[in-house]
DNA sequence: ACTAAGTCGATTATCTAAGTCGACAATTCA
DNA sequence: TGAATTGTCGACTTAGATAATCGACTTAGT
């Protein structure tokens, strides 16, 4: 039970992009280097967000990546969906057809139970969230250092 | 971000040699046989189980495996920690030392908040909590059966 | 045109989970 | 005692997914 590293990398990078949305066009390889991803596999995880609508992306000479919607409008649910693909923690959950016990599988209901549970910390956190905190640790680490 | 076969088979076994307490010892094979598992991976299964307290085997002909301890006092939380491992969601967050950004990441708050989540469920059920479900459920299957 | 970006699909590599097998140890029972 | 039965253990193989790279392509600016 891991979560693949598609789904951190990727809300670390949407994160590192949402931190500089004030720049105008974000180019991919600015986010590698910060977040050391190599561009090649930053540009696979960048995909499924902007097919997704969550990133709008421009070619060309000065291209670049930027949020498609305001990050308080972005669930980090969307996000990981859009990462990790639809398959859920067990296929049963999603699709019961895959397993022929699933009417009356118990286990099958706590499973379903863990997933909710997750959805439901993902569904109550916005991209903007993150941003707030990160700038909050940003400035604490600032005070300390100054002092 | 996939449960393991290991959890699922595991805690289906587990659910099964719960279900056939009262007949004393139940040899793995009947096990493998009703949650059509193959026997040599059930063994596989057993064996963190047994490691870890919750299971008692007993060599030789006729024995066989029983629960260690009343079903009730069996969280479901343990059952999956031997199953899985002791390794969680992500690595950094049960072992802050492997990502040198783990103090001020705030993307590990995210995958924390989940886990915690997670834990919270499986905490929260025992494995009495599936018998008592799992004979609901059958009870419920019979009457409309019935009728 | 030329360069600088993102796009896409093919490919490779690496790793771990999944599952099998055979030898062994303990226990029962004849 | 010895043969049958049952769990134990570790080595091995396989299969499949994830991670990551690469090169050819498209699009836009200068």
């Amino acid at each position: 039970m891991k979560l693949s590293t598609r789904a951190r990398y990727g809300l670390r990078a949407l994160l590192d992009l949402a931190l500089h949305q004030g720049e105008g066009l974000v180019q991919l390889k600015w986010i590698a280097l910060r977040q050391q991803i190599s561009l090649p596999y930053l540009e696979h995880l960048i995909r499924p967000l902007v097919a997704g609508g969550l990133v709008k992306s421009v070619r060309g000479a000065r291209g670049g990546v930027t949020l498609y919607k305001p990050a308080s409008e972005i669930r980090l649910r969307e996000v990981i969906r859009l990462l990790e693909g639809p398959t859920g923690l067990v296929e049963c959950v999603d699709n019961p057809a895959t397993c022929e016990r699933s009417a009356v599988c118990v286990v099958r209901d706590v499973w379903s139970a863990m997933e909710e549970a997750m959805v439901g910390v993902l569904d109550s956190m916005t991209l903007q969230d993150l941003v707030q905190r990160e700038e909050t640790k940003r400035q604490a680490a600032m005070e300390t250092y100054c002092i």
